[in-house]
DNA sequence: TCGCTTGTCTAGCGATGCTAGGATCGAATT
DNA sequence: AATTCGATCCTAGCATCGCTAGACAAGCGA
């Protein structure tokens, strides 16, 4: 059995390659120019290639935003832990993290909230990274939601701000020197310290 | 100079045509629908056409969303002025307009804040439609801004919170049916009353 | 060494946004 | 009233897109 694992091991490598190849091509130059043959010619391959290992473009949008997902939980994650000192700062952290995260990775960002990725949100055939992302949101955002507050309904509220702001943000709707001001006001409103 | 008057007059008409058929295509099928031959197969007329009018698809989509933010504007000021009793109410009805609004018109919503149209925000050069857009929830969120935070700023940020809000409900990211008690939870945090 | 499965590539389909160049129509002039 | 001429519109086509069929070759087991 050792050809037969080889061969799925070489499988599994070319898939990640493909994923890297993406996410790189579309951080450099945009989604756009992610197009099926140049994300084969630089996987040094032809481009059916691809469909054997997805069913289409969709499906390595999909599993970018995926990657970027998990990435991301643990991005909040680690900001909310080395923020010690009290709720307040954890909050701050972890919204400062997520702007970041959308900031820097702005193509990711794209494939997990802007693009058709193909993927199930909120329904019990969500992908686990995708969960696992609100989750972490949720561990810190859970604490502060207030007396009689559902703290789900909270984090989604919480989520959906840090969201519109990082859109319109990087969209150019809003001008971007003011952003920190613009996340310690958003923080001290909603959170209840 | 009656003849050259005529000229103009159609090409106004037809014009308003092409954006009201786009709008009305999108919001029928969706934007990957309006494809400049089917646009062109709808208004009867070949697809160069269409260049004599648009740059290109941007341009149009650019259309569609200057005639939408024309509209929000109103619906916004609309629903403001109906809330009589005091701040809240009128916070609460803004909040409710705007989702309201985005729901009822996905394809012009995204032409406004998802797709690229070519229009320039928080600049110079913005479009008029698109600073009166801003201005209308600024007249009624600026005086709930709270004591010595910035109208503008505070604006901007109600803003991007039901944006996203509005843009991750509509994607299947959030589930539909605790809308209202995020609104409230929105409005009540934020608004300092 | 042979046959066969598995995997890969070449070539092509329909559809997209956009454009060049010719045809046609109507207004103005003689 | 006939003719010229300019504006207007359409036919046809280009490059590129996502995706797929069918030919071909490589590498396995017998």
């Amino acid at each position: 059995m050792s050809v037969q694992e080889r061969k799925e091991r070489e499988r599994a490598d070319r898939e990640r390659l493909i994923v890297a190849t993406a996410r790189e091509l579309a951080e450099q130059q945009g989604w756009d120019a992610v197009t099926t043959r140049r994300l084969a010619e630089r996987i040094e391959y032809s481009q059916p290639v691809l469909y054997s290992h997805f069913r289409g473009k969709r499906e390595i949008i999909g599993a970018v935003a995926l990657e970027g997902a998990a990435e991301m939980a643990a991005a909040v994650r680690a900001a909310a832990a080395s923020a010690a000192d009290g709720p307040r700062a954890r909050v701050t952290a972890l919204a400062r993290a997520y702007l970041d995260f959308a900031a820097r990775n702005p193509a990711v960002y794209d494939a997990m909230f802007q693009l058709d990725g193909g993927l199930a949100f909120a329904k019990a055939d969500t992908p686990e990274p995708l969960k696992d992302a609100f989750a972490a949101l949720l561990e810190t955002l859970g604490e502060v939601a207030g007396d009689g507050v559902h703290p789900g309904l909270f984090t989604e509220v919480f989520w959906a701000s840090l969201h519109g702001l990082a859109t319109l943000t990087r969209a150019g709707r809003l001008p971007p020197e003011h952003t920190e001001r613009r996340t310690e006001l958003l923080v001290d409103r909603l959170a209840m310290l």
